[in-house]
DNA sequence: CCGAGATTGTGAAACAAATTCATAATATTC
DNA sequence: GAATATTATGAATTTGTTTCACAATCTCGG
């Protein structure tokens, strides 16, 4: 018994219009063709769906149970139908965003509350800690959306700037440090460095400053919360390099000194990389355009 | 937009068999067939429905969405199908049951009760007090089953015997026709008669005796519940004929007495007709074979 | 990086299925 | 019992699906 879709709403047509001649016309087809269809159809099925001692011909029994099933199932075939005329309409979609940097959690959070009020039938998610590469993902489909400070060549993959930030140095008030007004690559030799758990290529201290001066800090202690790291740089446990946004309260707490990173200013630039299909999609476009300036607003405290 | 079943189960198969050219082999297609197929497809969603920059091709969120419809929809349809391999063998159907007569209520619920432990999967109903005749409702499909005493010749009825039964005069014990041994025709003129408020030609007394002898009771009162007939009956506010086994209660009961019509012994056959080719049916038959054993049970008492 | 092997895509031809046309058969109505 | 409405049937046609043969593309191990 093989059952198409076809069926289902032939049944359902001459049930609605109560006749053959009716429901062909309902489905722009002649009346022959759904004669034809419903003795192949009861041929499958192997017996009889309409009683044809009367005319118009009504359901039997057995018709009355395909019926049944044609109502229920063709709602949802119907709902399906819908959800991708919404889809290609751009109206709905799938966001699901990769960071590489963990302290993009500052900003990204609100931006997700604002987007999701404007866009709620876009499915959101956040997939942090990637253990593999998060831009080949972005090929293979996994994941919609990576928040980058790296951009490289790919093709199919574009990388839409959002903003830039600085990294900066913070230390315990009472670090030694404290003295400076600029702090170096050399400066890390005598102290303790916390980073988040990534590798070297992922921390802007390390491709920055420290790889290329080829410099080794004292101790390197790898620590997963933005909050916690602050709470040990606090007790002078150890210094950290971290964007400037998250380092807005910090500013004005008296515990803690910020430093720029010398000796030239470094500034990098965080991405949104896509696949390059995709962002021109409105709900993407929206998604960029509220990271930049929710992000700007961060920065500015 | 036109989506058929055809088209959900190649998407579940893909993914099932993680891949095209495997999922070819599973529904005993080439490749190139599933491929057109999916091409299609996409072409009718106006969107991809899968990555190709990796092999062996995989959902795209767009698919993903539609193997979850896949999932809900096609386990339905499974359902269905499986549904009509029940009815095909027999194990299912419908057996709406019209009565005719009022009285027989009281045996057909025993039947029924055990009717429906043997065959679950049947859906029963009783459908009393039909307003126009039931007999033609069966070729109608409206019901299955007809109790009927009358077999008329109809083509395509087939008439089942059931089991015979004696329509009985019941009265009180102080009214004077306890008397007799046997009541007649003419013994009606000075009583009250208590029937189910039905035409004349579906009432006993009236086909069996009344009419031919072309008697008229003194009054006729009709009365749904035959509980209630009895009770009017006990009371000496009229008197009644019923079927035999509706009296085996009263028949030990000081406050009636039974007696046979006559002159000669009337007797009726009960039937259950149903259309020709509906008799054969297993769960048909089954009903028809209990009731046959179920009624004489209570006829014995 | 390259080539063997695996996987998917494409176009023409063959095939299968659904639809139409024309008309017959059958039921319903007045 | 004609007139009307409804469904059935068979051949021809159209449409859609599948196959075949081969091209294109990707993956993986050395």
């Amino acid at each position: 018994m093989y059952l198409e879709l076809r069926h289902l709403r032939t049944i359902r047509a001459i049930h609605q219009a109560g006749g053959l001649a009716r429901a062909a016309d309902m489905m722009n087809m002649t009346q022959s063709a759904l004669s034809h269809q419903v003795a192949g159809l009861e041929a499958q099925v192997g017996m009889e769906l309409f009683v044809r001692r009367s005319k118009p011909m009504t359901l039997s029994a057995a018709g009355i149970r395909m019926l049944r099933a044609a109502d229920r199932i063709l709602p949802e075939v119907s709902a399906l139908e819908e959800e991708f005329r919404a889809l290609q309409s751009g109206k709905t979609g799938r966001l699901h965003i990769a960071i590489e940097c963990h302290a993009c959690f500052d900003w990204l959070f609100p931006v997700l509350e604002l987007f999701r009020h404007a866009w709620p039938e876009v499915d959101v998610d956040i997939r942090a800690g990637l253990a593999f590469d998060a831009l080949p993902a972005l090929n293979r489909e996994e994941v919609d959306l990576v928040i980058s400070s790296n951009p490289v060549d790919l093709p199919g993959i574009t990388f839409n700037p959002l903003f830039d930030y600085h990294p900066m140095f913070v230390g315990a008030a009472q670090n030694p440090l404290a003295a400076k007004s600029v702090i170096t690559a050399m400066d890390f030799r005598d102290q303790t460095l916390i980073t988040y758990p990534v590798t070297r290529d992922k921390l802007d201290v390390f491709t920055e400053l420290l790889t290329p001066a080829k410099v080794e800090p004292r101790a390197h202690r790898p620590v997963e919360l933005t909050a916690v790291i602050l709470m040990l740089v606090g007790s002078n446990r150890g210094v950290a390099v971290l964007p400037d946004w998250v380092l807005r309260d910090v500013k004005s707490n008296a515990d803690y000194i910020t430093r720029p990173l010398g000796p030239g200013t470094i500034t990098k630039r965080l991405n949104g990389a896509t696949r390059s299909e995709d962002s021109a999609k409105p709900y993407v476009a929206h998604f960029l355009k509220l990271a930049r300036s929710e992000a700007v607003k961060l920065q500015r405290g």
